[in-house]
DNA sequence: GTATTGCATAATCAAAAGGTTATGAATAGG
DNA sequence: CCTATTCATAACCTTTTGATTATGCAATAC
């Protein structure tokens, strides 16, 4: 049987996306995904200031939290940042960040089950 | 000299949010908060799976993270989430993660499946 | 007064995470 | 074919982190 998309899965890409970014060296290679596009491992070596297996890892891990992907063309690969995957984050910032500040009129339309 | 919002601390600050919000338990802990208002250091370790003193340091983490803030009422602390804790993040995701989405929203869409 | 409750901190431990160098497997180029 | 490039993985080390139990200090209760 082909597995839906169970609540328990949901919660482990949301884990996987919060500890993705909780390194500064991710972030820096995801905003420079963001702002120059698609890059070779070896471009993103040459401006992270880590090791190139490092940078294999990190990548790696943001792979997994979907937030790249990847491609491989000869004895390159490419990454991209990946334009949907902070939607788990920005979900969760709508309930726990923006309604927040208005708890008491929010939470009442929402029945979120408690 | 008194120090200005230096571009330094914004980063500093930066990296506790999301360091803070990494974590499942400090997530739940911040959670509940949201939910149901100020509690006690005593309320939410019965409610959070962890011994007392490993909630007392998630909650120190949050605090320093500027994500909830400590009231002292005699032998008891309260917790409260942070209305505009998440602010920093939010300024984030909207560069690295709006900007991003724009970039390929011709291609992509705004969409959360696949 | 003494006992008890609520919380923070210290001491300690195991596991996870970030880093490195070394290695190996493909691909490209001479 | 031989060499160099690109990348991922393995082996290893150090630091960080999540967790525990033990302790100490205030504030409340008796």
């Amino acid at each position: 049987m082909i597995a839906p998309p169970y609540q328990e899965d949901r919660s482990v890409l949301r884990d996987a996306l919060f500890k993705a970014l909780s390194d500064g060296t991710r972030r820096a290679l995801l905003e420079y995904l963001v702002r120059e596009g698609e890059q070779s491992v070896h471009a993103l070596t040459a401006i992270s200031g880590v090791s190139q297996p490092m940078v294999s890892r990190h990548l790696g891990k943001l792979k997994q939290a979907r937030l790249v992907t990847a491609r491989r063309a000869g004895r390159e690969t490419y990454y991209t940042a990946r334009a949907k995957g902070l939607a788990p984050v920005v979900q969760w910032m709508a309930v726990y960040g923006a309604l927040w500040s208005q708890r008491f009129s929010a939470l009442e339309g929402l029945g979120d089950g408690e």
